[in-house]
RNA sequence: GCGGAGGGGCGGAUGACCGCGGCAGCAAUGUCGAGGAAAGUCCGGACUCCCAAAAGAUACGGUGCCGGGUAACGCCCGGGCGGGGUAACUCGACGGACAGCGCCACAGAAAACAAACCACCGACCUUAGGGUCGGCCAGGGUGAAACGGUGGGGUAAGAGCCCACCGGGGGGCUGGCAACAGCACCCGCAUGGCAAGCCCCACCGGGAGCAAUGCCAAAUAGGGACCGCGUGGGCCGCAAGGCCCGGGGCUGCUUUUGCCCCAGCAGGUCCGGGUUGGCAGCUAGAGGGGUGUUGGUAACAGCAUCUCAAGAGGAAUGGUCAUCUCGGGGCGGUUCGCCGUCCUAGACAGAAUCCGGCUUACAGCCCCUCCGCGCAC
RNA sequence: GGCCCCGUGGCUCAACUGGAUAGAGCAGCCCCCUCCUAAGGGGCAGGUUGUAGGUUCAAGUCCUACCGGGGCCG
């Protein structure tokens, strides 16, 4: 069994101090963004739903988080949009392409009960795919 | 031991690694970081604007036994009255229906003025069916509700017509701040129900809400509509201007005070268009909690002392793991007290200007007080 | 966060100042008409009036608390 724990001394190094180079995460706040991003592609998994847009030549990923009213009330909504972020965190900056704008969705049930490691590995499907 | 009633509290803990938001700092880093309901937005306030302050009246809305508490309340405490319960206790929109208006379907003789109708009794008339006069009260399948109820006396038949008890009304006395209660007396005694229908009475309330509101910057347009609107008088002064009188305007209305305007081409309000930046409001306040003490039956209030307290601006408290603990479940053993082992943190739910309440949701656990029954002594 | 509005058959709407069995159209089912279908005609069923309490003799209507939808603001 992969211990939990395996693929966080590789992010540790890259989230205390990012190296040169390194893509740096950003948050998408404004309302337009989200809104350009459900005008383009997408991939579904099982826990979340993922769309992807690229923006610019950039070095920096956005990355938003959204659940609507269908997950629940907003004790669920928070704790499906945080395993998002928490898996965002972990993945993006190995896995995503720079330039581009993310979207992660969440969805009824599973986003908040989906084991975590089962997460990581949708979320870098998701990526490969999304070329 | 069984069953029940009332009240209060907790709402996992510790650690490791990696993260998130605020503040301080050049940085390293330090420090703080969700709830009892943060919820529903149902009441009450603080605060800001409308709008300058106050008073009054009207309209509209709310509250509604009495007294107290409170910044205030529709909340809380105590008491009264009326239901429920053997009891502990609990529930109650609980002012007024002789101020007025309105409604009471169907059924029924009649639904609010009490009379009419049927029936009953007596007298007279009539061959009979019945009719006339008098008694006018009891009875009349109904209905949610029928002009006091039950029993006795009385009568031609009956009726508070008379009597006893119950019920009702009236003024009085006593107790109580009061709601109200008690006592004796008087009145044979029509004056239904609905005020969560209009209404009357008492008290309270101006309206909107932190996406309120104020400031700065940027950007676009440099547009449109509407309002003040009244071309005042006199005196002083070279003039600027000042003083007095008058007129007009400023909260839906009136009044008082205050402010502004009376020729300046300026001012104000709204719409359209643009920006979707920053700062303030923003968290220390009628603050919460603990302990002691004083007053009070209590709610609560005063004093002393200690302690705690997020302020984001689409929203931060998380992810993973380990150990422990409370419950729950499975299996095995059991002297039925429990023991061993494995699994499992597991309810409702996330601050958004801030307080006081109410209501609603909630796995499981703990504590206190009281009542009834049974057993033992 | 704040403010406001609305819940009646599957859908769209009615129901006077509380009053008797909650009506109408479309849709559904059955029958007639037609060679068949549509249209037309006849009949039928379908409702905890969002939920739970309360006031009243009586509640879709009045009151209270919940539940579920929808709208507005800077």
């Amino acid at each position: 069994m992969i211990p939990p724990e395996a693929p966080l001394p590789n992010d540790a190094v890259g989230q205390g101090t990012p190296p040169a180079g390194h893509l740096r995460l950003e948050i998408l706040k404004a309302r337009a963004d989200f809104l350009r991003a459900a005008r383009a592609k997408r991939v579904v998994t099982p826990g979340f739903v993922l769309q992807y847009r690229p923006r610019d030549e950039g070095d920096v990923i956005r990355v938003g988080f959204t659940c609507s009213k269908k997950v629940g009330n907003a004790v669920a909504r928070n704790r499906a949009k945080r395993r998002l972020r928490e898996i965002a965190r972990l993945v993006l900056p190995e896995h995503g392409s720079a330039g581009m704008d993310y979207v992660l969705i969440g969805r009824a049930e599973v986003t908040a009960n989906r084991p975590f490691d089962v997460m990581l590995d949708d979320l870098r499907q998701a990526l490969s795919r999304a070329t």
